[in-house]
RNA sequence: GCGCUGGUAGCUCAGUUGGAUAGAGUGUCUGGCUACGAACCAGAAGGUCGGGGGUUCGAAUCCCUCCUGGCGCACCA
């Protein structure tokens, strides 16, 4: 049983079971149809509503209106949170929830404080979530402060939901790109020494900025040592430049209010045999051949569009191997139940082949879920600002958050469902006024905390939900609050389940808009004391719930702006 | 060419997995502070849900087809 308080989804499956019951009466040893119970867009037809009688004039063989008319009269409200039932249009059956159920939310909300919103709903399955996983050959760019927002928060709804949640960050410090690199940066070294003509820069080696200072902070720290060892340089400038990438990594993602678990090194799979032994167990399994001196997997017979190279004719693993066994090790050695892992659009075609592989290697493919994650573009006055890595001209995300506040980043970048194209609108997200919604919803938080602290200087206190009568919140702008306020836990578990936490941001956006609907149609100062005190109870209940909402996406929530 | 993904109000986007008259924000126009924060609210205008077929009581949602934007199809990651 669920032992944490989720008013919606509770009253929710309290009217499917009055409807089950009455259809047991009603119309005995008949199979029920395939219906929903949900919330009608238009709350005039009630709080929850089934179509029931619609979908189940085959099985009940009669039309829909008789269906529902002869299924309300087996249902009996009497000691239940509703307060009235309704047969409407072609048949709908419509849920009237009643004062005890305003009540009971409400004194819910305040009891749970800074838990309201959590449920067991995942229970505590371990799911691990990799997002954002640069490469430390450069910093990052835009799309890795999408990815990082969306991850972050994606983990937060997971382990609101009742997940036991593990954020990762997979250092891609082994392979081919770590090569480049180190060529760029013994080339950028020579370059100071020898003249930029003298040296030639690899073809597909790093332009950016960023290499040079590198190599020039590696001069003035070893000098020209070596100049004349060229055999040495490229594994000393690497140890010396890694490292250095991987902090500016970790700083930049600090500095967003991204806190990683496990920060996981390619390099230690190589070192342990790993990959070696993921090879090992394809060739076992008889999924590799060998053509042109390489090993290849046979993709195509696991669900890829075509055949995969493992180790190349050089004799160096793909990343495809080392991301083989990457998965194995979430999988297997620190056994997690679900692998999420937060992409770039870019690289969907790597999605059914990963999960191939994990069939492969006879493990659940199914089990690995990617979340693939369109890149952004960067408007600004209503022009592009394109990025190019090549060119060294792309937005970092350290400058990005120079400029944005992180209350505004967060939140802009979770504002859109992941697979959305999103336009990233720089002048609206540094826009410090009321066009910005970060502010909006902010605004109705220190709006309460203000009015608290007014109640306060003239002595009236809230007494607590307990002492007073939330029944008497019952215009429609209080009902429509408590009722949105009931659908928080809800909300968390759809955005963790369907991986979509844009779903909680856009939620306080809503939770603020009924808030502040509310505070211009209902006085809470210099009213009736009970009216008074009941209106304070819904205060502090949305105070609750968009702190709860912002923490959770990490961003702050101000007393006073 | 094949695959993934999008196309909903002038613009940016929702639409609770097939439900009732398709909704917000923004922009335009009009109202509301000698009242708890006007960083707010109310109202008006704005739609062939890309086009066309089909499935059924019922389609923005599911199927087929065409048009169109983005991305991908390396011994890169």
């Amino acid at each position: 049983m669920n032992n944490y308080f989720n008013p919606k989804q509770n009253a929710m499956q309290k009217a499917d079971m009055l409807l089950r019951k009455a259809a047991a009466s009603a119309y005995p040893n008949t199979e029920l149809p395939n219906y929903v119970v949900e919330i009608p867009s238009d709350n005039k037809n009630g709080d929850f509503a089934t179509n029931i009688a619609l979908a189940g004039a085959k099985s009940f063989h009669a039309a829909p209106r008789m269906i529902a008319d002869k299924l309300v009269a087996n249902i009996d409200l009497e000691g239940s949170v509703f307060s009235k039932l309704e047969i409407a249009g072609p048949g709908f059956i419509n849920f009237f929830l009643g004062d005890g159920y305003y009540c009971d939310v409400i004194n819910g909300v305040l009891t749970e404080g800074d838990d309201y919103g959590r449920t067991d709903y995942g229970k505590h399955t371990k799911v691990n979530v990799e997002f954002v996983s640069a490469n430390p050959t450069g910093p990052m760019h835009l799309g890795n402060a999408r990815g990082g927002a969306l991850g972050d928060c994606l983990a937060a709804a997971l382990d609101w939901a009742g997940y036991d949640v593990t954020r990762e960050f997979l250092i891609n410090d082994a392979g081919n790109q770590i090569v480049k690199f180190g060529n760029s940066l013994a080339a950028r070294y020579m370059q100071i020494f020898k003249g930029e003509d003298a040296v030639e820069f690899p073809e597909d080696g790093y332009q950016g900025e960023d290499i040079k200072t590198l190599a020039n902070e590696f001069k003035e720290l070893v000098g020209d040592e070596y100049v004349n060892k060229p055999n040495e340089l490229n594994k000393a400038i690497t140890d010396f430049a890694l490292p250095k990438n991987v902090q500016g990594l970790k700083d930049a993602l600090r500095k967003y209010r991204i806190k990683y678990d496990v920060w996981f090194s390619e390099t230690t799979l190589h070192e342990e045999g790993a990959v070696k032994a993921i090879i090992d167990k394809l060739n076992e399994k008889g999924a590799t051949y060998e053509k042109d001196g390489a090993v290849w997997y046979k993709a195509s017979e696991y669900g890829a569009e075509k055949d995969e190279v493992l180790v190349r004719a050089n004799g160096i693993p793909t990343y495809f191997a080392s991301d083989i066994a990457y998965h194995y090790n979430k999988f297997v050695t620190r056994g997690f139940d679900i692998a999420i892992d937060v992409w770039g659009a870019d690289h969907h075609g790597h999605v059914a082949r990963m999960k191939g592989a994990m069939d492969a290697i006879g493990l659940d493919g199914t089990k690995l879920d990617v979340v693939l994650m369109q890149l952004v573009r960067l408007v600004k006055n209503g022009e592009q600002i394109r990025m190019s890595k090549r060119t060294g001209k792309a937005i970092a995300l350290t400058d990005l958050l120079d400029e944005v506040p992180i209350d505004s980043a967060r939140f802009f970048f979770n504002l859109r469902e992941p697979q959305s194209q999103m336009e990233f609108d720089l002048g609206l997200a540094v826009s410090e006024d009321s066009d910005n919604p970060v502010y909006y919803v902010q605004y109705a938080h220190a709006r309460i905390c203000s009015i608290i602290k007014n109640l306060a200087a003239e002595g009236i206190e809230f007494k607590g939900a307990a002492q007073c009568n939330i029944s008497l919140a019952s215009t429609n702008e209080e009902r429509e609050l408590i009722r949105h306020i009931a659908a928080f836990p809800d909300e968390i578990i759809a955005a963790a389940k369907n991986y979509d936490p844009a779903r909680i941001t856009r939620y306080t956006v809503e939770l603020a808009t009924i808030y502040h609907k509310f505070y211009n149609v209902c006085r809470v100062k210099e009213t009736q004391e009970d009216l008074c005190q009941a209106r304070l109870a819904l205060c502090c209940a949305t105070k609750t719930v968009i702190k709860n909402a912002l923490t959770m996406l990490k961003i702050t929530v101000p007393e006073y702006m």
